[in-house]
DNA sequence: TATTGTTATACTCTATAACTATA
DNA sequence: TATAGTTATAGAGTATAACAATA
């Protein structure tokens, strides 16, 4: 039995454990197809949510992703400094950013989800469509029990 | 539409962005079942495997667990500190060390085990058996789609 | 009072490079 | 020369607390 297959004893009833490490092959080849864009897994995220939701403010974007409000700031920074966002003073809440994606960062976004297609679909390959369906149904229920964002 | 339900636009059948959204559901769970106990989700993975393979070295737990040998060092250096592995020169390799848990290692690990089988109950509430070993095989699958440990 | 964004800070995980001692 | 362990270091993700401006 090489070292690869079944080390892991007690470990290998565990989904908690599997999907820490599936997670993580993801994470991996994610940024090897990402490589020359800049872009990295979150920075990925807030462009396609603002996208979705044009107008959007930073404490939404970071409540739909998970991502705490400190966390989110210099995030957008880097996004705006790359020219990717816009952010503009929300003229009905003052306090707020209204975020939208500049056209350069739709290129960016719409070339990356390309990319990740194929970054997809390469790991996925010996899923079926039914499969990736029951995954994806698999992975949405789990997540919908998590606690609901600070 | 409330904010959790589907503002992930583009993002919505990315099976990479939801394995990490569920898996960092699971790693707050695991943290707060943990509690008390000092336990991580790494050194948990460490005490099971070296519980599985006594007398196995740091390298060997590192490669199985995807960690690398660097970074493995304070993680044993901490397991030894709190006296649950023992770590010995390998009287065959005197380069390599021995790992094994220790009694009070065991028991803790013993103890962890079962707050993990809890903790694993309550965010598959809604699983069947059969679902859930899907989705184990279905994370296996991936797994072993990763690069090889350096 | 509550919320938006911000700063400061800290801890964990991960990664690379360079070193030592053994093999 | 290759491997086991080590040190130092850096980047990224995530967490909390406290503050200013606005609601």
């Amino acid at each position: 039995m090489s070292e690869r297959s079944n080390m892991v004893g007690d470990l290998a009833p565990v989904v908690g454990y599997h999907l820490r490490r599936a997670s993580g092959v993801f994470a991996a080849d994610f940024a090897a197809a990402m490589e020359g864009t800049g872009m990295r897994q979150v920075l990925i995220g807030i462009l396609a949510v603002v996208s979705g939701s044009p107008g959007i403010n930073q404490g939404a974007v970071g409540r739909v992703l998970g991502i705490k409000r400190a966390n989110m700031v210099s995030l957008i920074n880097e996004l705006v400094d790359a020219d990717l966002i816009e952010r503009v003073v929300d003229t009905a809440d003052r306090r707020a950013f209204a975020l939208t994606v500049t056209p350069s960062g739709a290129t960016l976004l719409a070339a990356c989800l390309r990319k990740i297609e194929t970054h997809e679909d390469r790991l996925l390959a010996g899923f079926t469509a039914a499969e990736k369906n029951m995954l994806l149904d698999f992975l949405g229920r789990i997540e919908r029990r998590g606690a609901p964002p600070a």
